[in-house]
RNA sequence: CUGGCUGUGGCGCAGCUUGGUAGCGCGCUAGAAUGGGGUUCUAGAGGUCGCAGGUUCAAUUCCUGUCAGCCAGACCA
């Protein structure tokens, strides 16, 4: 083999070829996670990490920024306590995990380890809410909960996961539904904006939504293969837990009643949607908002003399303002450099050379385009600053393209067999919003229904599945 | 959970059919040169073949079980 023919592509398998084996190739090369030893459950290295924690410090600040408080409920749930609600059980108890003994001893009543807090907290709002004046409650965590997945993937799908849970109690259902809405639209911004991916915003069909929800949001962005991914949900979960937790206060005439109760999540499920929304063939390429590295400071010939020092000042200049690092490993030459950064996903590259001090200026390179360009040093930060606005900006656009090229209308059934057997997209069509008809669309196609977009079109008066009378415009996809 | 495939130094693989206790490439370590798209030379280190049983004089190789991974379903954020 030449040395042309050892490019990039040798390491990862080109998603055209075989996605899910891109998928794998690219999380694991890039050193965003690894596996551990039990089934499921995924180690999240620094570089993964990383993308977490910028996610986290965005994400609080738009909760704090609403009112929402910090805390922490433990980690263990009495059995008895997660069965108060029938239907949330139902739902959840086949990926429960259970403890049963400490040490040697067995437990009197096992404790399952959280698939989600709502019951712990509602048994403790319990506890806590006396009079109308106490409300809203205003909570939010960051932990991790167990689902006993039966197949796995990292950040897709995982036994553990690492995700934010708000839950909150208002006087009225319209206070909650407000606080479900305004919450969904936080993570739309949080989507759009920060991870650059574009989002379908709805309602859960009934089938689809949170167990024991009243009603579920959510929202669904579409990943490069054509499938769909739950990015985020949020419920107006009414008065069901708490007339099960017997949740009461006194309200201004004395009477006793119960709250209206909300839960909402965004998981590291987030960071998969930003590797199959942006990456390529070359590996990663994140967001600015999100990436661990904005810019990556590559000195070329380093051993020359100055060089090294020129990377440092550029390090100087820019580290109050954006994360950089300087690859200033001496066992790698520039062109390893390149590819290993492009895996990663920096978004911009500074390349400073012996030439390029001689001219006073600066090699960029961005990662969304490919494209380099030479910029004078004095100019060298606002250049970079302006390249990550519009990489940010880029990435959105790209992949609103992406997904609307992926968008298709169906008026036959057979229409969306076909779209379902080889193209693979979202499909907007008009539905009947009964359980059968969703049942036959998933058995027939395999697609579900993703959500009953707020943004409504009238495609037609009949469900094309089942010539009953259709009642909403849905977005189906098979789905992650 | 069902079906298929896989498991051999850090990674990717060969060897197994016809049992006789391991080999290649990359990476790693040391030194030198090189350095603007995965650089070159030299010298080294590193595995008992996922795990547990069984068959056999002898198992990486055959058999059974089990664990883990991948893919496709079913189920689910």
């Amino acid at each position: 083999m030449g040395k042309k023919d050892k490019q990039f592509v040798a390491e990862i398998t080109p998603m055209e070829k075989d996605f899910a084996q891109w998928y794998t190739d690219v999380i694991l090369k890039t050193d965003l996670v690894d596996y551990s030893p039990v089934k499921g459950f995924m180690v999240i290295k620094p570089y993964g990490y990383a993308i977490w924690e910028n996610i986290q410090k965005y994400m609080d600040g738009r909760f704090k920024d609403t009112g929402h408080k910090n805390c922490y409920f433990p980690l263990l749930i009495p059995e008895s306590l997660l069965k108060k609600e029938a239907e949330h059980v139902e739902g959840f108890a086949p990926e429960v995990a259970w403890v049963t003994h400490g040490g040697d001893e067995e437990l009197a009543e096992r404790l399952c380890v959280r698939p989600t807090s709502e019951t712990i907290i509602c048994e403790m709002y319990s506890k806590w809410l006396r009079s109308y004046r106490d409300l809203p409650f205003l909570y939010n965590q960051w932990c991790s909960v167990v689902r006993w997945e039966k197949s796995t993937r990292p950040f897709l799908r995982t036994s553990e996961f690492l995700w934010q849970e708000g839950h909150t109690l208002h006087e009225s259902y319209d206070e909650a539904q407000e606080e479900t809405l305004q919450m969904l639209d936080i993570y739309r911004e949080t989507a759009e904006e920060l991870l650059a991916m574009p989002v379908v915003v709805g309602q859960k069909s009934e089938k689809e939504k949170f167990a024991g929800a009243y009603a579920t949001y959510t929202m669904e962005a579409l990943m490069h293969d054509g499938k769909a991914l739950q990015a985020g949900t949020s419920h107006n979960l009414g008065q069901h837990f708490t007339t099960a937790f017997d949740i009461s206060y006194t309200d201004r005439e004395g009477e006793i009643k119960n709250p209206y109760h909300t839960s909402w999540g965004v998981s590291t499920r987030l960071i998969g949607g930003i590797i199959m929304v942006h990456g390529d063939n070359r590996g990663l390429v994140l967001p600015p908002g999100i990436a661990p590295i904005q810019a990556v400071i590559v000195p070329i010939a380093a051993h020359k003399g100055g060089v090294i020092e020129k990377a440092d000042e550029i390090f100087a200049q820019f580290k109050e303002d954006i994360r950089t690092e300087v690859d200033d490993r001496e066992n790698y030459s520039p062109g390893w450099k390149f590819n290993e950064w492009e895996m990663k996903g920096v978004p911009v590259r500074v390349e400073i050379g012996p030439k390029d001090i001689e001219n006073n200026q600066a090699v960029l390179f961005r990662r969304d385009t490919l494209e380099k360009e030479i910029v004078p040093l004095d100019q060298l930060k606002e250049k970079v600053e302006g390249l990550l606005e519009d990489i940010q900006n880029n990435l959105l656009l790209k992949a609103k393209h992406m997904r609307d090229e992926k968008t298709y209308y169906v008026k036959t059934f057979d229409e969306m067999k076909d779209i379902m057997s080889n193209n693979q997209g979202f499909v907007k069509a008009m539905w009947c919003q009964e359980r059968e008809c969703e049942d036959k669309i998933k058995a027939e196609t395999g697609a579900t229904v993703r959500c009953i977009p707020f943004e409504q079109e009238n495609l037609g008066d009949t469900c094309p599945f089942c010539e009953k009378e259709a009642k909403v415009m849905a977005y189906f996809a098979k789905a992650y």
